[in-house]
DNA sequence: TAGATTGTTAATCGATTAACAATC
DNA sequence: TAGATTGTTAATCGATTAACAATC
């Protein structure tokens, strides 16, 4: 029997070290854009803010393989975390509830800049359904399968308020998306397929008084102390 | 010596179990709504998300006390999860970098059902800078050291292009803003005494993208059986 | 060769889960 | 009492960290 030297391409990678690809994306382009060729677990760590252990055990099931005493090759490295993050499959995107936050989405410049596409707009709102919105004309979500049969769609972003969050969701999925951020503050019930990242924004919020509340807290007997 | 039935109220809560709170706090409101007295751990796991274990477990380390056969008294529990999120400090806000995004976030009314009052805004562009946005006056981010005072404002959100971000960052913290939550994909660094959270939306996607690759990867192997 | 840096191991830490005795 | 539900334990799982032999 041969030795199998080849990394199983489709290893499980820890869902922490899913979380940080895109940072290391990021901090790639940095260090591509001031000239580097080559970087090291160390530099990726300084500019992605994590530690260097951790960029290179994120890396080694990834299945990358550096150079001792060199370090990554750039664009290998590269190609390799647009790979496991499926740069080559769907990027096309839809947004659902164009009010302030969706029409922001809707021109943020941030998913193109990353090679997400737009390719629809939806609401539900007759007030708002039919007006042009990023060079788009905004769709009832009710629509919202017929109007995506042929797009390639499968990524969707949840823009509404909360008691539409789930009745939006469904349309999106019935259409054929099977990944979904929603910025929405509701919990979503969907099939086992379908992928869900939710960002509460004002929870985030909330979760930095926590700490702000302890570091007053912790402050207080020395201020008392200093009396 | 006395028996210390009494829970440190300065104890650590986990952070895993900090993140959840906000999601608790919905839940115990969509309950409260609804006219729900008391509340059992499977009522508010259902609810917000996760399993009753857990749920028991975080109100446990937070130092609630629910009653066996009974459940969690709703009002009690609401404010001790508001008490250990800070509500009593400082929850004026401020956002800087007037974009799209900033734009929609100075309007998000997200953040007032959640307690939180925006008490300014901030940019660099000429342009931007002395126009009126959500009522207030869009301010040089440069003097907001000046313009924060007397304020009481720690709280800042940061919606500039990555490249800004930093600048920014330095200025807040200058200004005695303690919290920033940025919406700029980039690494800011901060002294210790200051805490960052940093959401990034395309990273979102991103993060989406590899699960989606995954699956298709997954679903490959069974159609090429079935041809 | 000497210096640098990876890949990997082992130790530690933190989070989740399941189960159940305690008790309302 | 009987039924329900907590509080807590122990087991498991996953993530991080530090260290260093391998090796470019």
């Amino acid at each position: 029997m041969p030795a199998r030297p080849e990394v199983d391409p489709g290893r499980r990678v820890p869902a922490a070290a899913v979380g940080r690809l895109p940072r290391y994306l990021r901090a790639l382009d940095d260090l591509a854009a001031v000239g580097a060729d080559t970087v090291s677990s160390h530099e990726l760590a300084e500019a992605s803010g994590v530690t260097s252990s951790q960029v290179r055990k994120d890396l080694a099931c990834l299945g990358s393989r550096g150079t001792r005493g060199v370090g990554y090759e750039l664009v290998l490295l590269r190609a390799e975390i647009d790979a496991a993050l499926g740069l080559a499959h769907g990027r096309g995107l839809v947004v659902v509830g164009i009010g302030n936050l969706g029409h922001a989405l809707a021109g943020y410049p941030g998913f193109s800049d990353r090679g997400f596409e737009l390719r629809a707009l939806f609401d539900h709102d007759p007030e708002v359904v039919g007006t042009t919105v990023a060079g788009l004309v905004v769709q009832d979500v009710d629509d919202a399968a017929e109007a995506l049969a042929g797009l390639d769609v499968t990524v969707g972003v949840i823009a509404t308020p909360a008691s539409a969050a789930q009745h939006v969701c469904d349309r999106l999925v019935a259409a054929g998306v099977v990944s979904i951020l929603t910025l929405a503050p509701a919990v979503l019930a969907v099939p086992p397929h379908v992928h869900v990242r939710s960002v509460d924004l004002a929870a985030e919020l909330q979760i930095l008084g926590y700490h702000q509340a302890r570091s007053v807290r912790r402050a207080e007997p020395a201020l008392e102390v200093a009396r």
